[in-house]
DNA sequence: CTGTTAGCGCTTTCAT
DNA sequence: ATGAAAGCGCTAACAG
């Protein structure tokens, strides 16, 4: 491992003139700069960027922390390639890191292993936020928590991403409507709760329909048995709404049931195109843009590290992308 | 930003002293002891982990090197998460590159950004593997190029699992089976089409069936198109094997010929479990186990990291996981 | 039981 | 246009 002692050596200059001469921050002559040339090309030099790091006092490198990534969420996937794609444009390395507490984020920080943090999957009340908060550590959050006051984050309209879903189905005729809802418990963590209910309440507000709730944790699984539960208790549903990961669970109801999407059920979603392009047939959806969001994060996060002063929130606006499964109610009302 | 100097300094006492009091490799009396404790207490410190690593030089990081992480493919994820575990168990970071050219490889480590390598996605004949065999730096590969001397790599019983799904369909009564097969020029990265077809080969010797090859890219619209070629050319076929990103193609291309699986048509595929509970209905799949993999692979790495000489291919059995897409062929015979 | 000192590889200030 | 030397923060060999 030649080091840029070694080159100098044997150049027979000095280390600052191999180092100038490569950095080009000061005039070489041309001869000297030739012999540098010659030394590096021999020992096969390059500079350590261990050593790098350690003169400059920062890591280059910034974290992704999730509580734990769900592989059965592809959501997480597309946040990690977006944002190691663009960390790596600028030369910064992206970590992952699952499942840490928020003294073990710390530290990371503390440590100058992280030059800064872009946190996921956030809480209403998230105790790694309020440890950060008191620091002076860089981060941006992907998604939204209680209190904004000082922080960076960038989200999805939620809110009106079900307004959205809700009124395109009462748009086609649709008047008794399924709503297969987050938990406030349990999926507080998933998806913000609290502007998706405010979604639904804007849409009952305005349009006129009947909705069937059932609260459910947003996994395949729960999906399932809240349309079970959905038909159950009210068949003459024509149409459902729906989000997270529960999609698959809700075609798998409606598919033993032998009720064919969109003929008898519509199905609108909140998914990303990922997942809607998935699933059969193809999810009408209200597309959560992840990648584009996770860049942008990333590049705030990098305009901090640059020592930049960015405080803000993004709210990535909502659009609904029509694909296979809606239609008008069908005339029999089932 | 307190260091071991500031801690010293406010204890009263030496650095090497503050170290052997923090590190217990050398006997420290009481009372020095709980001064240096008071003082790290003080100024909140934590060694910095820039200065351990430009000491140890190594970065107690390892990458993980995808040519291009497809967001469509789980498998990605599965990978990552389990390699991002197993590594900062030992306290390794996990940095994941993608689209990397093999120089920019070999960079990151003579850089000694990166300690060692994990590549995936290799390929039958790959750049970067033949650019690092020539080099000394630990590297551990999950899947298999064409000569592995001297490579420590993992991957999975293609052939084994290829037979044992023509195997289980035609022990089930099946006659005529399509094979959508990987197109050997397009999709060597993905799965190793030479074992893929050796085991097809295999299972044609062993048992009498018919065949119906369709040769397409791994993924959605290919198995799609696949399917599609396939009934048209062979109606009487009653089942399909599969493998790579096709299944979602071939289920809509089944769904929208209302062809109902399995009662009219079996599908067994090769998959990884994540991918297999995902289907409507759940796939009959050789369940590829890339968790397990992955973790088998950093284990091996760190092992190499320290110090040990490793060299070993591992392949990982095949076992067949029965689902919902399989049962005997309909007794009219389409 | 504790202290002094050197050195990892780089960048940069100061000196010539 | 070039060189000498210092220093980032840690660890460890050497010395008492």
């Amino acid at each position: 491992m030649a080091t840029i002692k070694d080159v100098a050596a044997r150049a027979g200059v000095s280390q600052s003139t191999v180092y100038y001469a490569l950095s080009g921050k000061r005039p070489i002559s041309q001869e000297v700069r030739q012999r540098i040339a010659a030394a590096v090309a021999e020992l096969d030099y390059t500079a350590s960027s261990l050593g790098q790091r350690m003169r400059a006092g920062r890591s280059y490198s910034i974290g992704m922390i999730a509580p734990q990534l769900p592989t059965s969420d592809t959501a997480a996937m597309e946040m990690l390639v977006s944002t190691a794609e663009t960390a790596s444009q600028a030369d910064y390395t992206l970590g992952i890191f699952m499942g840490q507490t928020p003294s073990k984020v710390l530290r990371l920080l503390r440590n100058q292993f992280l030059d800064g943090l872009i946190l996921v999957e956030t809480t209403h009340v998230d105790a790694r936020i309020e440890a950060l908060r008191k620091t002076k550590y860089p981060f941006v959050m992907i998604g939204r928590t209680q209190n904004l006051e000082g922080l960076t984050t960038v989200d999805f309209d939620f809110e009106g991403a079900i307004f959205k879903a809700f009124e395109a189905l009462v748009q086609l005729g649709h008047k008794t409507i399924g709503f297969v809802a987050p938990n406030a418990t349990e999926d507080l963590n998933v998806e913000n709760w609290f502007h998706i209910q405010r979604g639904f309440e804007r849409a009952r507000e305005r349009y006129c329909f009947e909705a069937v709730v059932e609260k459910t944790r947003l996994t395949i699984e729960g999906g399932y048995t809240a349309t079970e539960k959905l038909l159950e208790t009210e068949p003459r549903i024509t149409a459902i709404v729906a989000s997270g990961n529960t999609f698959t669970g809700i075609l798998r109801s409606l598919y033993s049931r032998r009720i064919r999407v969109p003929d008898e059920c519509s199905l609108v979603g909140i998914a990303t195109a990922q997942v809607a392009e998935w699933t059969i047939p193809k999810l009408t959806s209200v597309d959560i843009p992840l990648r584009e969001m996770s860049k942008i994060a990333t590049q705030l996060l990098l305009h901090k590290l640059a020592g930049k002063d960015i405080q803000e929130q993004i709210i990535m606006p909502a659009q609904l992308v029509v694909r296979e499964t809606i239609a008008p109610p069908s005339a029999k009302l089932r």
